[in-house]
DNA sequence: ATAAAATGTAATATATATGTTGCAAAAAGT
DNA sequence: ACTTTTTGCAACATATATATTACATTTTAT
């Protein structure tokens, strides 16, 4: 499914796919492929991503079921 | 960095790490590694053992820097 | 002390996350 | 309308998470 709550975080910061890539140190195709709900990253991964977005593991990456 | 967090979770729930493993579906020795640092797993395994656990993921794979 | 259970560790194999390059489509700016 | 930026998508290459098997070591139970 894909991640809208990691597309509004980004967006709400003002980044661009390849902004947030370059920040974390990974491709913009990575990042593109999270959103969309293609991947599923690694925790280092979500955890750099959190942290570019002034955010937890549970504000992006968990959902109640 | 090993994970105390996810091993305090694991033995509150009086589960051996074979126990785990076989609820969350991965191999034994993945939750060994994992506890103990070495592994970087992937968000849905995370997610996996967070439910097994009763916890969320910044419960057990979350460190406020 | 002994046996059983739990955990650590290592080798090899496989699946898949991620990188790279390139191009197409869509969105935004002028 | 046109240009630029952003995003989507595909093919191929690489790194690494994970599985499997096996054995050693530690911990727990009797």
């Amino acid at each position: 499914m894909k991640n809208i709550k990691l597309k509004l975080a980004r967006v709400e910061k003002d980044l661009s796919q390849e902004e947030l890539a370059k920040i974390v140190g990974v491709s913009r195709q990575t990042i593109g492929l999270i959103e969309s709900g293609k991947y599923n990253p690694s925790l280092s991964l979500c955890v750099g991503i959190c942290k570019a977005l002034s955010r937890t593991l549970d504000d992006l990456f968990w959902e109640e079921d």
